[in-house]
RNA sequence: GCCCAGGUAGCUCAGUUGGUAGAGCAGCGGACUGAAAAUCCGCGUGUCGGUGGUUCAAAUCCGCCCCUGGGCA
């Protein structure tokens, strides 16, 4: 269940000025946050390793598909080795029958890093999925939860009377909605939902700024963007070494469970390929072509992201640029007493 | 060596009786506020194998050359 603390807000209440003033809050970041971004296996999560081994820092997680503990092979999570190495937060802790978000990730972060400070160690956070990072730095505006049976209502709606009657009766009520296509679905019903839900448009709540998770800026920011010819083929390899390593057994087992097709995690890339393989609809051949086909085009996703969204952080093509380009944005004092040079 | 069939977008192919080319797949660009590995929007990216010729005009017709399949030697 998903307890959100602005459910009682009004909509004229918005704000981060309501906040409660208080006695300074204690430290609830580390001192060195390092944010690594990048499209899928552009070999973020070697570089956050390697990072972690020269600071002594922790590594958490920033991607989407990363948080299940159904798939931690074909997520691509960090195996056995690499948890040896450093500590590793925000893996595989959520059950794949639950719909995870952003909001849910921003508070499971927010208590991470709060722990991390206490410990005072530093924090890498490495992942690939852009809206996350966007919620670090710049937060999310504060909106109430939407009970998941409203939303359900929402696209048995959208679905009965067609795209653009729903899109026309969202904007009547939310003309800012104009910008979202008729087609967006998922977008329009999330629109009408929290319209329903809470009698304000969503656009009135967007326009309240978000809190942060973190408290200052990070220490500092890394996108690693590798050539692209040679990121597709590391993402063919990748896929095919996740079929020979136990992939497929992994997605029966997802199977077996019989969730509903609509959780996020049923989504993770190979997924829905893989079971279609597995209910005889097609060869392994062709669900291994196609899953490779849609790990290209969201790697391709994810770069019109960090290229357009992050415009402003550091690229590197490859870990050993990326490293030195991270390490120069460290404080001088943190270099020379870990003799990093 | 001879006889067929082909050489058009990254790939597989269309292309009327000559009017500088279009489909599918692949790909490319973009958006992005609690499903984000999601969802959505937009875009043909081209020495028509080469070279001479016929023509106002050639991917289309003719000659020669090159390449790839198949057949006969």
């Amino acid at each position: 269940m998903n307890f959100d603390s602005i459910l009682t807000l009004s909509p004229h209440a918005i704000g981060k000025q309501h906040l409660p003033e208080t006695t300074p809050p204690p430290p609830q970041s580390p001192s060195t946050v390092i944010l690594i971004a990048g499209p899928t296996a552009s070999g973020k999560s070697d570089l956050a390793l390697a990072l972690a081994n020269r600071l002594g820092a922790e590594i958490i997680n920033a991607d989407a598909s990363q948080v299940y503990g159904d798939l931690p092979l074909l997520s691509a999570r960090p195996g056995d080795e690499d948890l040896a190495q450093a500590a590793h937060h925000l893996y595989g802790h959520v059950d794949g029958a639950t719909r995870y978000s952003v909001g849910q990730w921003s508070r499971d972060v927010a208590a991470t890093l709060a722990d991390c400070a206490r410990r005072r160690r530093a924090a890498i956070m490495v992942g690939g999925t852009g809206l996350y990072f966007r919620a670090l730095e710049s937060g999310l505006s504060p909106i109430p939860a939407v009970p998941e049976a409203i939303m359900r209502d929402g696209m048995a709606h959208y679905d009965a009377m067609g795209a653009e009657a729903f899109a026309a009766e969202v904007i009547a009520v939310d003309p800012p909605m104009v910008r979202v296509a008729p087609n967006d679905r998922q977008r329009l019903v999330r629109a009408w939902s929290v319209y329903r839900h809470s009698g304000t448009p969503l656009s009135v709540f967007q326009a309240a700024l978000g809190e942060p998770v973190l408290q200052s800026p990070p220490t500092a920011r890394l996108v690693l963007m590798p050539d692209r010819n040679a990121l597709y083929d590391r993402c063919d390899h990748r896929f095919e070494a996740m079929l020979a390593a136990g992939a497929l057994a992994e997605v029966a087992a997802l199977k077996a469970r019989k969730l509903s097709p609509t959780l996020p995690v049923m989504s993770a890339l190979g997924v829905r390929e893989l079971m279609d393989h597995l209910a005889g609809s097609t060869s392994l051949d062709a669900a291994t072509a196609l899953a490779q086909r849609n790990t290209r085009r969201f790697a391709k996703r994810q770069m019109t992201w960090f290229r357009n969204q992050t415009a402003t952080w550091p690229i590197a093509p490859n870990i050993d640029a990326a490293l030195e380009k991270v390490l120069d944005q460290l404080p001088a004092g943190i270099k020379e007493a870990r003799n990093l040079r």
